[in-house]
RNA sequence: GCCCAAGUGGUGGAAUAGGUAGACACAAGGGACUUAAAAUCCCUUGGGCUUUUUGUCCGUGCCGGUUCAAGUCCGGCCUUGGGCACCA
């Protein structure tokens, strides 16, 4: 009879409570150890934890785990990612004031937290909506103005009208807001942009030293998105002799240019004056980008009638205004090889422009009357003066040579990336530390003025503008320079600047400073764990603000994560868990059911971290029967604990399978934890495990030997178990007698002689077919295996009468006999 | 259109270095215990053929290749998911 049921609510309320009375969980910091910095992205203090985060946090929490019991120093610290709209939505629909609202769900998302069992230092909370925090926001943004790396400009920007707020391109998806979905719209305004395109080059060639450490389509994401291309810009010219540059990856297509194509906001169109031309242009700058570039928008242009000669060859060729030309990438004007390439063939043939076939197919020569789609493979020059005859790859290295020799153009880079708009036209998020006085323009606020503190008794009632545009108190101000009446930024910054140093912060928290030696120890994270939705936002803005800060002598490394994992999503009936879908699983719900042992297994168990992974009710059900499977078998042997270990004397079969099967599942476990991030195998080998020890007799169990087998058994099983279900492995681990808190218990290791099996199955193949599976030693020699083939009953039926051409013999494994006739 | 993943039983998934496909779990079926149910424990479980054991054939999206041997490597395709998208 059982003496105690397994009791997860009493259990996982003792624990949490011991836990939190004995400190547990505060970072150490001991000289004789290595330092480990894990760290999971910490969340926006939404109200309520989802499971998205149940997993992000498991996950984290397991590896965090793992390198205390391994004897590193851990930082394992979480905190809110407090600014944005939601609470400014709060406020607005009942008017609670968004600092209350977040301060609320920060206190509540933490006895979350609590009873999920996660080991953090809440010592080292850092909260994003704290003066102390965003001070540093602004402290860098003044830096960064004094390096020309925060500016000001006029541009086109994206507009979400639902949040009424500007966007970084980074924030747009599909031409939809990222964080409601609804269309983005264009806007010209003033505003502020860090200059992230200096440091494009920098964050390209950064992502060589984090290969190793990053999943690949991570990298890949974020090196499209920065977009290099190398090129040339060639200078072409007006018959006026002025110059006409354009930027082109294809200066061995230079000689088939038929027409340019120039973007519509371009300048360069002031000087025309032709009314069906002009009215051309104004149609287009009407529309919003988004509306122009849309996919199914045809390419349309107009001849502006003006002519652009080809340094190359002189060609005078006509000028269009296009729809399709951007203004941001290269010159903003284009030339058109129709005969090379599809949109401008397509274009050539709607309004009659010539093709010039200047690659010619050397297997199948090209009628260029007869095409029918550009020729866009390689080939051979024609048509091209010097360059006849070349392979047009090598063309392309030729031209761009002599372009450089005759200065006509040269080799350039070019980068699709943009700079990044910080400017929110919101109240909840860190004020712009910027000022506009008359008299001396821009100015930013100085250091020693700074915080520009949020003003937080706010009232919201009656408008969803910012109520900080209409606090006099708060907008007008004096000029730092020449102290006449000025007017502040009632801007505030973009939320992920935020979340872009955050994690170096909690190396020093309480620090007066932004940073304090403590930072250089434990940066860089060693170990990032977050969504993959935050590829190219947060881990490219994180990238570039730690290689600021860096140019600035504040931290040491360039790079801020070593080491990153991109967990899946949960899905359920085949689709993300989100409210609108109807398909989310509440984790108290659950909790509440099973314990958070139960939900952490689950999250572990039911799919590789990378992977997404199917909630499943029965699943979480099955990992609850394993815990109580684990309970019972520990409940009927705790008499026979002992703390003798093993001797080396003879073990009776029973007996020497379960512990050699043990010293197999430590290995398996340690290696699935630290090389292979597979924790759902890992899991699997325990259940084994405890699979092995219930066909065990009690008998054998009950013998002096078996009492030790069984001790060492579980002496190394539950400190395993630790980092997936700690309450209970704590609670196992007071049944067994020790004292202290396993939570800082070494990880248990094993004997590799031990983790050998005694008997090995064979597989004997003829011809690659299994004929014959067979038990032999272990330590059987590859000579002996063949023998055994040879006179195996089934092999020989298969192989009788017949001439062996080749044996195949792997040891420990198989033997293969290839047989003719 | 370009780039990147992935495709394995009824389901989630395993197979780590080319060497026994389907570990572990869920579901299903059967049994033990019980007055009964739940819980628990034990057994079966890819498909076909074979009366059964034995055996034998097929089987990792499709077609082909390399190899004694392919889920794994190579070439070509299909499907799904994701990213970028007039970037010149």
């Amino acid at each position: 009879m059982a003496e105690r049921d397994y009791n997860f609510k009493e259990i996982e309320k003792k624990w949490q409570e011991k836990w939190e009375k004995g400190n547990v969980f505060k970072t150490p910091r001991d000289p004789g150890k290595k330092k480990y910095y894990l760290l999971e992205m910490f969340p926006y203090p939404s109200g309520r934890l989802h499971m998205g985060h149940v997993r992000n946090y498991t996950i984290g929490d397991l590896m965090a785990r793992f390198m205390v019991m391994k004897g590193y120093n851990v930082l394992h610290p979480m905190g809110w990612d407090a600014f944005g709209l939601p609470a400014e939505n709060a406020a607005i629909q009942n008017n609670i004031p968004p600092f209350k609202w977040t301060g609320d769900n920060i206190e509540h998302m933490k006895t979350q937290f609590d009873r999920l069992g996660f080991s953090y230092d809440w010592d080292r909370e850092v909260a994003t909506y704290k003066p102390d925090y965003y001070r540093w926001n602004q402290w860098v943004f003044v830096k960064m103005f004094e390096k020309g790396l925060a500016y000001r400009k006029n541009a086109p920007v994206n507009w979400c009208p639902r949040c009424s707020t500007v966007l970084a391109n980074e924030q747009v998806e599909n031409g939809k807001c990222w964080r409601c979905e609804s269309d983005v719209t264009q806007k010209e305004l003033n505003q502020w942009f860090f200059k992230i395109t200096a440091y494009a080059e920098d964050l390209l060639k950064g992502l060589e030293s984090i290969r190793e450490g990053w999943p690949e389509r991570v990298l890949v994401m974020q090196k499209n998105w920065i977009g290099k291309s190398h090129g040339t810009l060639i200078n072409f010219k007006l018959e006026t002799g002025e110059d006409f540059p354009i930027f082109t990856t294809r200066p061995d297509t230079v000689y088939g240019v038929t027409y340019m194509v120039i973007a519509p906001e371009h300048p360069f169109l002031d000087r025309i004056s032709d009314p069906k031309v002009r009215a051309f242009i104004d149609c287009l700058k009407s529309q919003s980008l988004i509306d122009r570039l849309s996919e199914e928008k045809e390419k349309e242009g107009i001849d502006t009638g003006i002519k652009v000669v080809n340094p190359f060859n002189g060609d005078r060729v006509p000028l269009y205004v296009g729809n399709f030309v951007l203004m941001e990438y290269g010159t903003g004007m284009i030339m058109s090889v129709p005969a090379h390439d599809s949109r401008d063939f397509a274009f050539a043939k709607k309004y009659g422009i010539p093709v010039k076939l200047v690659i010619d197919n050397p297997d199948a020569p090209i009628d260029v009357d007869a095409m029918a789609d550009a020729y866009v493979e390689d080939g051979i020059n024609v048509n091209s003066g010097p360059f006849n005859g070349l392979r047009n790859r090598e063309t392309i290295e030729k031209i761009a040579d002599y372009a450089e020799e005759k200065g006509i153009g040269r080799r350039e880079v070019n980068y699709r990336i943009k700079d990044w708009l910080i400017s929110r036209q919101r109240y909840w998020g860190c004020p712009i530390p910027a000022v506009y006085c008359d008299n001396c323009g821009i100015r930013v606020v100085p250091e020693k003025d700074l915080p520009v503190l949020l003003p937080t008794d706010v009232d919201f009632r009656g408008s969803s503008k910012s109520p900080m545009l209409s606090m006099d108190s708060f907008v007008n101000t004096i000029c730092p320079d020449c102290g006449g009446k000025a007017k502040r930024e009632t801007d505030t910054m973009d939320t992920f600047v935020d979340s872009s140093w955050y994690f170096a912060k909690y190396a020093s928290p309480k620090s007066a400073a932004m940073f304090d030696e403590e930072v250089d120890y434990w940066m860089p994270v060693d170990q990032y764990i977050g969504g993959i939705e935050h590829a190219v936002l947060h881990l490219l803005y994180a990238r570039f603000f730690t290689m600021v800060l860096n140019d600035l002598g504040l931290v040491k490394c360039r790079e801020p994560f070593t080491r990153l994992l991109t967990q899946g999503m949960v899905i359920k009936d085949g689709a993300k868990m989100s409210k609108s879908k109807g398909n989310v699983v509440d984790p108290d719900v659950i909790m509440d059911r099973y314990g958070a042992d139960t939900v952490r297994l689950f999250m572990l168990f039911a799919s590789p971290p990378d992977k997404d992974l199917e909630w499943s009710d029965k699943g979480v059900e099955g990992c609850n029967r394993f815990i109580g499977r684990i309970w019972r078998v520990l409940d009927k042997y705790r008499e026979y604990i002992t703390e003798e270990m093993p001797d080396d004397g003879p073990l009776s079969g029973g007996l020497k399978a379960l512990r050699s099967e043990l010293h197999r599942t430590v290995k398996a476990v340690t290696k699935d934890i630290s090389e292979r991030l597979q924790y759902n195998t890992a899991i699997a080998k325990m259940m084994e495990l405890v699979n092995v020890l219930y066909q065990v007799d009690e008998k054998e169990i009950s013998s002096p030997q078996g009492r030790r087998i069984i001790s060492e058994l579980f002496f190394k099983l539950v400190p395993m178990l630790n980092v997936f279900i700690p309450h209970v492995a704590e609670e196992m681990w007071e049944i067994l007698g020790r004292t202290g808190y396993l939570y800082n218990q070494p990880w248990p290791d094993f004997i590799e002689a031990l983790t050998a099996r005694d008997e090995i199955e064979l597989v004997f193949q003829v011809n690659g077919k299994i004929r014959s599976r067979v038990q032999a030693p272990a330590s059987i020699s590859k000579e002996e295996m063949e023998k055994m083939a040879l006179d195996d009953a089934r092999v020989k039926g298969f192989i009788e009468g017949k001439e062996i051409v080749k044996r195949i013999v792997v040891s420990g494994k198989l033997v293969n006999f290839v047989v003719k006739g």
